[in-house]
DNA sequence: ACAATAGTGTCTATCAGACAATATGGC
DNA sequence: GCCATATTGTCTGATAGACACTATTGT
């Protein structure tokens, strides 16, 4: 907080932009992907984003975002995070704009009927099928997707204490296999079966499904041989960041 | 951005506030420290920060804190490093303020005759002698201490090709028990002296000075053996971020 | 000679990567 | 029986932690 005699010098207008990431089909064919919305004022994809009103916070402007512009009602654990600002004063040629970029995982069942198109991120982060996006919000979707993926590093969040896929996409009861690809539609990379499996189970973060009689429950699979279930387990503890 | 009909909604006053993170005595005895500024229109102790004035970037505002506030001319680096953004709209009785929070590694020789006190950062994280900070300040001086000992990880920063002592608070050349002290202070933990060297040796960051008959460079010490001197190497690179 | 620090060597535990072998279901 | 997948076991290389030993200076 700044003790400047304020109230007197021009303001910029605040907006809050959005880069929602999701994963799709999580439990069978696992597909990352971000929320882009059609435009016309300038011709193009982009963001959903909006200013912020009066006295409101970069929160209660995201759930503004989400009613409005996505066509959704949120739940209560809308939890946007920033990335960076976008304060270039040209950027936007008709007044004074700053944009805060924030990025967001949301679980594929909160977005449905959203407006706009849920579209797939290639291996090396660039959106498939459209060539850019409008204004800067190309440097946002290459921000969040390195934060989500910096997020799923599974080696990574053993040290933070942050459990196997933290935000939620897979459904429980889920197995290794299914929980493996998430991680890596996120990652975009194939992880080795075993050293995943390995390191999942050393986790107090996943437990094995039991049934009535202790065994544990198997997954009714297609082909091959079942697989263990498991779910999340309790120890949700700190969230460091 | 959004595309809302703009300029007719009130906007908010945006400041810059920064948490200024130096290292003091770099080669004789190193010690974190943090600027803190005395305040009489609310008493205490708080950081330097001012609003940004018209169409100017979060780094100009920063400059301007520099030159303004703390009464340096900061060089051409200025690079301040968004932590968060403080929005309860309730923070500042007089009007609606957003304060965005930012900290940034200055060389202790940049911030001679600086307006404020640079207060030691004690182990924990706390800064001594000083009960509590103004507004939100608090928040910020301790996500600053993290960001910056994060990026002072010598061993998740060999993995990020970032080099050791990053934002250069030791001036070359130097020893690597100058180095390591260095990062101890930032660290707020001892570090070990054979895994330490080791690691460094294995940078493509740090290289041995050479004399003209291509023999290492000693340091002249007080006591001890004389250790070998090195400087930063070339391999600038990237900075992934 | 002694204190103090630099530099080197080595042992151990951990763990990711890699591969092999076995187990268990559907067809 | 055959195929596909799950599960378990093992080997290797890299490396952090820890400790011991030698080297080189000033006093």
């Amino acid at each position: 907080m700044a003790t400047d005699t304020l109230a007197t010098f021009p303001r910029p207008g605040l907006a809050v932009d959005l880069a929602i990431l999701t994963v799709t089909d999580a439990s069978t064919d696992p597909a990352l992907r971000v929320l882009v919305q059609d435009r016309t004022d300038p011709v193009g994809y982009a963001l959903p984003g909006r200013f912020m009103r009066e006295r409101q916070t970069t929160t209660e402007t995201a759930r503004d975002v989400f009613v409005h512009k996505v066509g959704i009602q949120p739940g209560s654990e809308i939890r946007p995070r920033l990335l960076r600002l976008f304060d270039d004063p040209d950027r936007d040629e008709r007044t004074w704009a700053i944009s805060a970029a924030h990025w967001i995982p949301m679980r594929e069942a909160a977005l449905e009927s959203v407006r706009g198109t849920l579209v797939p991120v290639s291996r090396d982060g660039r959106l498939d099928g459209i060539d850019r996006l409008l204004f800067d919000h190309d440097e946002i979707v290459a921000g969040a997707i390195q934060a989500l993926r910096k997020r799923y590093d599974y080696r990574r969040s053993y040290d933070d204490h942050t459990p196997p896929d933290p935000d939620g996409f897979l459904a429980e009861p889920f197995t290794l296999h299914q929980l493996r690809r998430v991680h890596e539609a996120v990652l975009g990379e194939r992880l080795h079966k075993d050293n995943f499996n390995r390191r999942m189970k050393q986790y107090e973060f996943v437990a094995p499904v039991l049934n009535d009689d202790e065994s544990p429950a198997l997954a009714e699979n297609l082909r091959g041989r079942p697989a263990a279930l498991y779910r999340r387990a309790g120890q949700a503890e700190r969230r460091p960041e």
